[in-house]
DNA sequence: TTGCGACTAATTGTATACAAAGAAAATACA
DNA sequence: TGTATTTTCTTTGTATACAATTAGTCGCAA
């Protein structure tokens, strides 16, 4: 579990030859943010220092830069003079970053179509391959950071710094969610996740199609269908198999847009 | 400058009771935050902890921990073994800056035209109020906090965590923008800035009429209407008053939307 | 003069010691 | 027995010492 190390699990966005010369901090964050994304760690669970220093084999100044870089993602929780927390994720959270995604997604692909270069296609469609491959294999771990990767893919194709920004924000809630929804399907996740998410790689595909042809339009409308396609999968899902194990209060009443 | 310790600068979004009791590393990071944000450092300029420390009169464990979260919220560059350094804003920066809003903002203002609570549209009249006076002032710095401020309203009567997330990240970028256009105008700034910005006041006070009547389309044309007009204003004083303080590489060969 | 290389100084990364705050437990009292 | 208070203990916040890396300087040779 402590060599998840990825160099920089995003698409082949431009980092030049990064020095493999990794901090203590560097790894711990690495680590930390795999096992809390992954669900190792429960949610809500307290992070106490001296515990995951002896984990880690760090000190404490290293472990604690981790913990607030992860707290400035949202992925844990930080209050003075207390534990910190892993996050916990709401059912709200989950209607919250759809409706995000709704917004986000359509803005993205449709940029990505209209200003990729030669070379983020090709990243787009190496990602794309390696996420069908995972769907073959029924490997679910592998579908979740693969698509996770194809989205980084696009957020880079679309060529600006402030949209990419929030939108690797919000795929960090993504990878969150998809990890819960796999998690409640007991041993065949892989296949079920597979099933559900087939549709998903085809409209991928169709939207390679329109980015190659530039398509903003296209890659417009294929955003919405993809992302009502995935959240109706996920959100059935998360409500059947969990239905307790996601705190789910009530969707609260607010009125629809 | 050091006492810049802002209890919360952002709208009066419901923190409950908030203990006064901060910890170093949080009076460092506000004070930096804000020295960086208006510009009493450099764009660039080095950030060696030994000097801070001295500064702030912290040891580097609590100076190091303000960096960090700065680094985060891209206010700062961080890499190993060497010095941080106060991120520069590129002129692209800029450009990417408001074709994001132009994406986020509308949704903002829809969203918040529909889903405000009784509490939501009196802090955003309160802080519309604030804007208003500072822009009676003709006080730079009251114009620039203020909207942000107004701002901050906007994002949490939105009622969507990922939303209101993204769109507070893309404000910090705001502030910047506007504290880099606002130095380039030498004494009148405040004289300047009002003027060029009473247009901003009154789409505002549309948009309150707006979400009052819970009209979610026109908020959302008047977002595109302010952004138009803001965009052009900051534009066109960053273009003349500047023209060389702001980095500005030939924006680039991006294919146009 | 120029280019390379060792040395020195400065700066960051990490470990650890101590102070302070909070939580839990034990005790005293009604 | 229940509650309030004090005490103890755990855990975090901060300071500081040391290790490791980098940048700059000086010297030397081509």
């Amino acid at each position: 579990m402590a060599k998840a190390a990825r160099k920089s699990a995003g698409a082949g966005a431009g980092t030049p030859p990064r020095r493999p010369r990794l901090t203590g901090a560097q790894r711990v964050y690495a680590a930390l943010r795999h096992a809390i994304v992954v669900l190792d760690i429960e949610p809500g669970s307290p992070l106490e220092e001296e515990r995951l220093c002896r984990h880690y084999k760090v000190s404490r100044t290293p472990l604690r830069e981790a913990l607030i870089r992860l707290a400035s993602e949202g992925l844990v929780e930080l209050e003075p003079n207390h534990s910190a927390k892993v996050a916990a994720l709401q059912f709200a959270d989950v209607v919250d970053h759809y409706e995000a995604m709704d917004v986000m997604q359509p803005v993205i692909w449709h940029f990505a179509a209209m200003r990729h270069t030669d070379a983020d296609l090709a990243a787009i469609r190496g990602n794309l391959t390696a996420y069908r491959a995972a769907l073959g294999r029924e490997d679910a771990e592998g579908i979740i950071q693969c698509n996770y990767d194809v989205h980084c893919a696009l957020g880079a194709a679309c060529h600006n710094r402030s949209l990419e920004k929030a939108y690797r924000n919000m795929l960090v809630d993504k990878l969150r969610v998809a990890q819960h929804a796999a998690r409640g399907l007991s041993r065949d996740r892989g296949h079920v996740l597979a099933q559900r998410l087939g549709g998903a790689l085809r409209i991928l595909e169709r939207l390679v199609a329109a980015i190659a042809l530039s398509d903003g339009a296209r890659a417009e409308a294929l955003a919405r269908d993809y992302n009502a396609h995935v959240r109706r999968q996920i959100i059935e899902i998360l409500s059947t198999s969990l239905a307790g194990e996601i705190k789910m209060p009530v969707p609260a009443g607010r009125p629809a847009a």
